[in-house]
This record gives C-alpha cells, structure tokens and sequence, in this order.
DNA sequence: AATTCCGCCAACCGCAGGTTC
DNA sequence: TGAACCTGCGGTTGGCGGAAT
C-alpha cells in the first residue's frame, strides 16, 4: 500500500479522524519550497492545529509533527527575522533567570521568536560565553555575572542607542524601575504575566534564596488581585536587598562599552552578548567563586 | 586552491500531559 | 476507565556555510 492509499483509506474509514501517523514514506529533512507552499496555503485557508490531519489533507508527505514545527518555526507570518535585539537579548538573560530552560514560557515575551531560535540562541551565545569563563552555564557564579555584569551593560547599551546617554554618577542601585528599557512583556519596570493559571516561579533553585545578590523583588500587583495573574520585578528597589546589591562595585558605570576594544580581544559595539565580554567578567567570577 | 574546523540553525526525537472515543 | 491518539516541550543532532589553516 503506498502513501496515498493509506492516506485514502484513513481518511475514508470512519475511524480515521485518529489514525496514527504513517511511518511509511514518510519525508524528513528539509522542507521544500513546494512542501512550504501547501502547508502554509493549507493553514492560511483551514487554520492552525489537527496537525496530522493537515498533513494529510495538505497532501503533505510529512508527519503532523513536522509540519507544526514548520508552521510555527518558519511559516508563521508574523515572525520575526534577524539578529536578535539588545532588548530581546536582555529579556532572554532575565526570563532565563526567572524560568530556566522553559524556552517556549520565554518565547511568549518575545512575539515574533521562537521558543527554537530563543533555546539555539541560549545554547550557541550563552553557553559559548560559559565555557569561556570556564563554568556551568547553570552555576550561581555564572548566573551572578549575567545578573550583574552583562544585564547592565545590556541597559546602558539599550540607552545609548537610545540616545539617551546620560553619565551615570552613581551605582545603578540607585536607578528607578522606571528608568527601565521598555521591552516587550516589560512594562515600567513589570513583567507581565498573562496566565493567571501559570504564575511566574520564584527564580530557579540553583541560584540560591538567600544570596545577597538576589535579583527580582516580587510583588502582587493590582491586576493579581483581580484574578488577571501578574508580577513585578524591580531592579535595585522596593524590599530586601535589592537587585543591584552587592553589584555596584563591580559596576563600571563610566565604561562606554559602546566605543571600546576589550582587553580579551573581543570587539565591542555590536549589537550582541559577545560585544559585552571582557576580562572584568572573569574577575567577577573569580571573586565569586572566592566566596 | 583545497582541506579542515567550527558555529549556527533547522529539524528530528523522545517524552509527558491532554483529549477523545 | 483505559487505550489510542494528538499536541507541545525540551534536548539533541546533522548539514550547511564561513573562517581558518
């Protein structure tokens, strides 16, 4: 029985509407143009989701599987192309603090990504760095750079671009939350939760509670209240220690790294976590690791 | 110019949880 | 209620292209 006759005698038979997915010729590999094409014409004209039945329907070769990672990976029109953004990059760095590896929770606050591109991003940019630095990309030492080297250094980069330039005098410990960069899902310094039954978690377990560094003040907010799920993090505010504590002496705030060539070699300027690296982070880690 | 190395990314795989019958 | 199926997620891998030798 070939491809089109199982297609046909599943479809056909009234227990089709749940056949399994043909394992005989079956296509895998990369997607044609043509493939592309009647999927994505198939979706515009029935909707997403059944994906195997789109399959079949679709007259596509391929399993529903395939051809939902397609969709959403590649076909979806409203995704986003290009190098990540300044802003995008900071989000990921402070999702990922807040989530870990729960890549598809973090593609939701970055409309146009996806949960795929965010975790290739994590693994080849973020991981490069950690094995650079020579430690566990889920180590508190790592994580403890990030919140308090590179996250920085992503702010005062997003308001140079900005053109917003402003010399800092004083450790950003004393920065309001509303000085914040505007990125999607940050709103005057909150992060926005829109699933009232997925509430955001405390920040992962292997950075540990009672660290002086510890970074997001969580707070109800008015909305939370009202059923409509949602908190706050404020950057070197509200209760506690504060997201800056214990940061700001390794902070350089008159550091344009905007113009400069680090000591490491690395060109900075770019528009990426790379462009934020320099030996000063490798010194922090070792005074971390000192502790 | 040829070969090797390496980074990036698209796509696959296995699993878990949800849904339908 | 349990089996079959579907969907979504996170981890992994293979291929491609550019850089390095």
């Amino acid at each position: 029985m070939d491809f089109d006759q199982v297609m046909r005698s599943q479809f056909d038979s009234p227990s089709s509407v749940r056949a399994q997915e043909v394992t005989t010729d079956v296509r895998k590999g990369p997607w044609t143009a043509e493939e592309d094409a009647l999927l994505a014409n198939h979706v515009k004209i029935h909707g997403e989701g059944r994906w195997n039945l789109v399959a079949r329907q679709a007259g596509l070769k391929r399993t529903g599987k395939s051809c939902r990672l397609r969709w959403l990976n590649y076909l979806r029109p409203d995704l986003r192309r290009g190098n990540m953004t300044l802003e995008e990059q900071l989000l990921i760095l402070e999702l990922h603090c807040r989530w870990g590896n729960r890549w598809s929770k973090i593609a939701q606050y970055l409309p146009g990504r996806t949960d795929n591109e965010i975790k290739n991003y994590w693994r080849t940019r973020v991981q490069k760095l950690a094995k650079h630095l020579k430690c566990d990309v889920n180590s508190k030492q790592f994580r403890d750079t990030m919140r308090c080297v590179w996250m920085p250094r992503f702010v005062e980069q997003i308001r140079a671009s900005a053109g917003q330039i402003r010399a800092p005098t004083q450790g950003p410990s004393d920065r309001p939350a509303e000085d914040l960069p505007q990125t999607h899902g940050i709103r005057s310094g909150c992060l926005v939760d829109d699933d009232p039954r997925d509430p955001l978690p405390e920040p992962s377990s292997s950075v540990s509670s009672n660290s002086s560094n510890a970074q997001f003040s969580s707070s109800p907010s008015p909305n939370q209240a009202s059923g409509i799920g949602s908190e706050c993090f404020e950057l070197g505010s509200g209760d506690g220690p504060g997201y800056w504590a214990g940061c700001s002496e390794w902070w350089r705030p008159g550091v344009d790294a905007g113009e400069q060539e680090d000591s490491s070699g690395c060109l900075v300027g770019e528009d990426s976590l790379e462009s934020l690296w320099n030996e000063e982070d490798a010194w922090f880690l070792q005074q971390q690791l000192l502790e």
